[in-house]
DNA sequence: TCATTTTTACGAAAGTCTTCGTAGAAAGGT
DNA sequence: ACCTTTCTACGAAGACTTTCGTAAAAATGA
């Protein structure tokens, strides 16, 4: 079970850029990051310098302009960031959270059957 | 559609208490704080104040000993939190989340006949 | 009555997160 | 060669959160 540092905000959304597109400069997570809002450069490069530190990232620095890639994955994070909120605001229960969440939610069709099938699949496995 | 202010870590734990045992004095709240961890007395106080502030909390300033009362419903604060993870670590997919939540999550038959009966109660309803 | 305890109010320190300015090195263009 | 652009490094400001010390008022009780 490794332990993951959790992302700050700012952290996440640079991650999300580096999950979708894989390896990426400053610049080009920058540029993505200003499609949403304001970064200023130096702000994205001060960030992604923390990110390596927290071992988030990790970069490439044989050319001078580095190249930095997710150290975590993308699910790992998830669940930890779930779990954070199951236990903070749901009581420790994960079905709380579902049913919550679905509740809420708009779901389409698909999407019931999807959640479906995986509840057939863990129900089956189980046995 | 009314727009909560969302607590912090320290303001959760204490609408958590409200939410339990109702109005409930700073003495009460701190001591079931402490349950858990060291807090000091004034430390409690002045998140609480600073929750009557933001209107996440109320009190009754009648007499001496102030009782205070959460202002916001346990179910409104769970379902900013979730949009939030649901926006910044999910793509903005609440199925993506359910599934990642109950993939991870040990869950019993009971639970997942819980599930399982709201999910049929959403298809029915928007048959 | 007078010391002790309980309570609120307030300010500020310490920690974290986000932001950016400035400096200096490296690269590129003319 | 030299000016401009691009890049990293660093420090620090500003915002927010959590923590608590101190002061003053109110209640308690001996």
């Amino acid at each position: 079970m490794k332990k993951i540092q959790k992302p700050t905000d700012a952290e996440l959304e640079i991650l999300q850029i580096l999950w979708r597109d894989g390896p990426s400069t400053v610049r080009s997570v920058n540029e993505f990051l200003n499609e949403k809002r304001e970064v200023g450069y130096t702000t994205t490069l001060k960030l992604m310098q923390i990110m390596t530190e927290k071992s988030l990232v990790d970069r490439d620095t044989s050319a001078r302009t580095h190249v930095y890639r997710a150290l975590v994955e993308e699910g790992d994070v998830q669940k930890g960031l779930l779990k954070k909120v199951i236990n903070t605001a749901f009581h420790g229960s994960a079905s709380n959270l579902i049913m919550q969440a679905l509740g809420d939610h708009r779901a389409s069709a698909e999407e019931l059957r999807a959640i479906k099938d995986l509840i057939r699949e863990i129900e089956t496995k189980s046995k």
